[in-house]
DNA sequence: CACTTCCCCTGCAAGC
DNA sequence: TGCTTGCAGGGGAAGT
């Protein structure tokens, strides 16, 4: 799913349709472990809030809202966030993106968690997840949230001194440890394969054998591929579409991510595909060491 | 603590 | 065509 890039994009997107409009209703779907809040206490306490500001905290995305609380929102793996007047060509899944346009505006399914009206009469904001590994909760004025505070610094700003000591005390595969949000913010399965890649470090790597050079490399090369994709709108790779209905295109320029046995862009090695910690990690055994 | 395994849920592609 | 299996971008709980 989304990773900080598709998370960035969806903040930048639905940032002005979402700050400084009041909210009138929100409707939801049945009380499942999405809601970490249940449905009917984020109807009383979201009724009539506006929101201040929209922040995206490694993958969360959290409202400020006026009466001091917080909406707390985590796309999960298939999460997709749009308005209701976004070209609904493709919000329903996937793979097949050839789908032909489907006419008329998205109207809210089984999948279809979350929808926000607003006093204005304008477009509604829709969180739909088919997966249901997504999260929202209201968090009260000044409540402490350890989903939030558990986080490392954001990916990116990854420092390569401060990245370099937190792997001298990891005996886990770095591919692990890119992963552990505690670590660095951000981060999921297909930018730390990307950047392991740029680094030129194979992801089974211990992550205190790395030197302090291997260090600076994967930092920039996280800050690099985060970066570029968010420039590219995200990568649209299943489920994943811009708050707008489009895709994002930087899957079009993925090195090693979903490329198994497709000759590496550098020097033509087949890449290969290893499981890490229940991942799918992909590397290049040529270019990485 | 650090690390690993399992699990939450749905939909799709590939194989038979 | 239909069934089964494997796989998917996340992360928390519980185990060692």
């Amino acid at each position: 799913m989304p990773e900080l890039p598709e998370v960035e994009v969806v903040r930048r997107r639905i940032a002005p349709l979402f700050v400084g409009r009041t909210i009138e209703s929100v409707r939801t779907t049945r009380p499942s472990y999405f809601f970490l809040t249940p449905p009917v206490t984020l109807q009383r306490r979201l009724a009539g809030r506006r929101a201040t500001a929209l922040e995206r905290i490694g993958k969360y995305l959290v409202a400020e809202l006026d009466d001091g609380g917080r909406l707390l929102l985590h796309l999960g793996m298939t999460g997709q966030i749009f308005a209701s007047d976004a070209a609904s060509r493709r919000l329903l899944t996937g793979k097949r993106r050839r789908a032909p346009a489907q006419a008329g505006p998205f109207r809210p399914d089984r999948h279809t968690h979350l929808v926000f009206g607003f006093k204005d009469g304008g477009p509604r904001v829709l969180f739909r997840d088919a997966r249901k590994f997504g999260k929202v909760a209201y968090l009260e004025p000044g409540a402490d949230e350890p989903r939030l505070t558990k986080l490392g610094p954001d990916a990116l700003k990854a420092d390569g001194r401060a990245l370099y000591e937190a792997f001298r005390s990891r005996r886990a595969k770095i591919k692990t440890v890119l992963l552990d949000q505690g670590v660095l913010a951000g981060v999921g399965n297909i930018y730390a394969d990307e950047a392991l890649y740029l680094a030129r470090v194979r992801p089974t790597r211990r992550a205190d054998s790395l030197t302090r050079a291997e260090s600076l490399a994967i930092a920039r090369a996280v800050r690099r591929v985060l970066m570029r994709s968010i420039a590219a709108g995200g990568s649209s790779i299943s489920d994943y579409v811009q708050p707008d209905g489009q895709d994002g295109s930087y899957q079009e320029t993925h090195y090693v991510y979903a490329r198994t046995g497709e000759p590496c862009r550098r020097c033509k090695t087949p890449i290969r595909r290893v499981v890490i910690g229940q991942r799918s990690s992909h590397f290049c055994p040529s270019c990485q060491r």
